[in-house]
DNA sequence: ATGAAAGCGCTAACAC
DNA sequence: GTGTTAGCGCTTTCAT
């Protein structure tokens, strides 16, 4: 086996729990003993077993993240690694390590879930993504657990929750009302799955902006698409086959956006000529599109760093009151916009 | 406290002992007993500690994950959203879990990795880079520690690493010949960061492909870029700059690739008309550019998948000898590469 | 087939 | 200031 505290101990002709101590750098050591200890030490290479440390101080020192379902192509979104960067500097100055959800379904993540709480794996967990109706979040929830969501808790009931999110309906409306302004009255609503609560929100900033400027609401004009690369492509069939395409897109998802630029350029449609579009999130890529895409940045990175921040927070004090935390977006003004020229008469 | 084994002996009327081979399905143990403990587990809910097992087993079932430094971008490319997918699926299967690499720099992510080893916090490690002479390599090595590389060490010595990895070179020597077979001759080679050995068995099968069809390689056709993005770029300027600009690009990266494409058309440059560019790694957007690019696909998640199950059989066999898996790839044809014209007399 | 008890490596309460 | 010792929750000999 490795070297023990026991070892350190002998070879500085202390007892265990004074090497302890010099680990934990208590005030009540001496200096010159924990120089002797320090030097054991280093001297046999010494390294403190983690779970050893974690038995008896009953806390891992570790974060639980738990992503939607691995299975389908959500996953591959930059999202998610640009997030977890937000998280692991924090993780990292504070000296938590990370721990991955692995399920590729809605159960499977699930029962992994219940074995990091129960099984005291991680001392917090932050969801990813949050969904309509968690199983996930109520579980945490009853069971009092530390948790943070990114994004915001679907169900008002369970109101003293903390979550780190954008404010996703001014976003979407804020958009709306630009597009508005361009000179766009047949404006699309291109929206990520129902289930996940960003997209509702999205969808009705959406529907705000139109009322507030008295435009009737369209069902043909409003799509929903699971998967965030091929349903792009899909919508853009439906909407453009319309008697009356829109002159404009707000698609939900950047990826999104790339399959929707794709499709419109095989339709030998011209962006922003043809179809204004504006997106959300602002991922590294997303300036790279052509046109390049104007979209929302919604400081992805912040996000993880400040679910991160409130996580360790409620570990250290878990009384603390549950906070809100919105992170501010930014509309980036690329070149998929453009004015459009007065609306003819209907035909 | 939580419920432990003890509670769920009492409740059962039998020993801890008797619990814990309960949970171990040990065949020494009565379907009457296993019956009566496992009603107990169920009433009380019990769940193991996590902790306390790993503690006894001195095996955490959970495999570290080495992500290269999450301060540039490199990070953001879908590749390892999509490595950790595989990694993942067979983790999960197994019932093994992942932790993951929090560093920021090359010093910090090696000090990570030595906890990790010290600290007994994992069972073995999968590096998702490689990098040339890489001191977490050598020092996993000269450790014995259980690991895997995606990839491939660059150092010849150490011979006996178990690795998952592409034929790099080949695949950019068919790449090349391919190109060369549409007619073009000016063929530039825009190579990701040095330091990363699949950089140098690209460049190597380019070099290879050119020599054997007689053609002079020249240095101001080659560039390397560190960051991905905004590499890909800088490559495009210095390389239309020349007085004999390149036909043809090998480009290492998907996500460079949109860097490149956007470039040429800033530049009012056609893809393929006036360039061909083949790419690398097929990732899920691939697809999504304009034009659609011509790829190789490397099969990223089979390498995770690969890479978790060539470790997990490490960490039950050490003894067992190390192996080299070699991933299959294949050219994808999409819409960025054309046949050349005949080359006019050089002016 | 089951129980008693030692031990995994560390921490912390209690002694002195 | 430092040592002694009893856990943390589980596994695993060794008895019976």
């Amino acid at each position: 086996m490795a070297i023990t505290i026991k070892d350190v101990a002998k070879r500085a002709n202390v007892a265990p729990s004074t090497v302890s101590r010099v680990i934990a750098n208590s005030p009540r050591i001496s200096q010159r003993t924990k120089e002797k200890v320090r030097e054991a030490m280093n001297e046999l290479g010494y390294h403190p077993n983690f779970n050893a440390r974690s038995l008896a101080n009953q806390s891992t020192k570790t974060i639980g993240l738990v992503m939607p379902n691995s299975a389908n192509k959500t996953f591959q979104n930059p999202f998610f690694p640009e997030v977890i960067r937000g998280i692991s500097t924090k993780a990292h100055m504070l000296e938590y390590g990370l721990y991955l959800s692995t399920g590729q379904t809605e159960e499977e993540i699930f029962e992994e879930v219940q074995h990091m709480v129960q099984g005291r794996r991680v001392d917090g967990i932050i969801l990813l993504y949050s969904r309509v109706n968690d199983k996930v979040i109520s579980y945490l929830y009853e069971q009092n657990f530390p948790f943070t969501v990114i994004g915001r808790p679907y169900d008002a009931r369970m109101s003293n929750i903390t979550y780190v999110n954008n404010d996703n309906f001014k976003a979407a409306k804020t958009v709306t009302e630009y597009l508005l302004l361009l000179g766009h009255e047949r404006i699309a609503f291109i929206g990520g799955n129902l289930d996940f609560v960003v997209t509702v929100d999205h969808m009705e900033g959406y529907e705000r902006a139109l009322k507030n400027a008295g435009i009737r609401l369209r069902d043909d004009y409003v799509v929903f698409h699971e998967e965030i690369q091929e349903g792009g492509q899909e919508a853009v069939i439906d909407l453009m086959s319309l008697k009356e395409p829109p002159t404009a897109m707000l698609v939900a998802d950047d990826m999104m956006t790339f399959g929707v630029l794709r499709m419109l350029s095989e339709m030998d449609m011209k962006v922003p000529d043809d179809v204004s579009i504006v997106s959300f999130n602002n991922v590294m890529i997303s300036e790279l599109s052509a046109p390049p895409m104007t979209t929302v940045d919604i400081n992805i990175y912040s996000l993880g760093y400040e679910a991160a921040t409130c996580l360790i927070e409620k570990i250290m004090h878990p009384a603390v009151t549950p906070k809100k935390v919105l992170i501010p977006h930014k509309l980036i003004k690329r070149q998929s916009c453009q004015r459009q020229a007065k609306k003819l008469a209907p035909q």
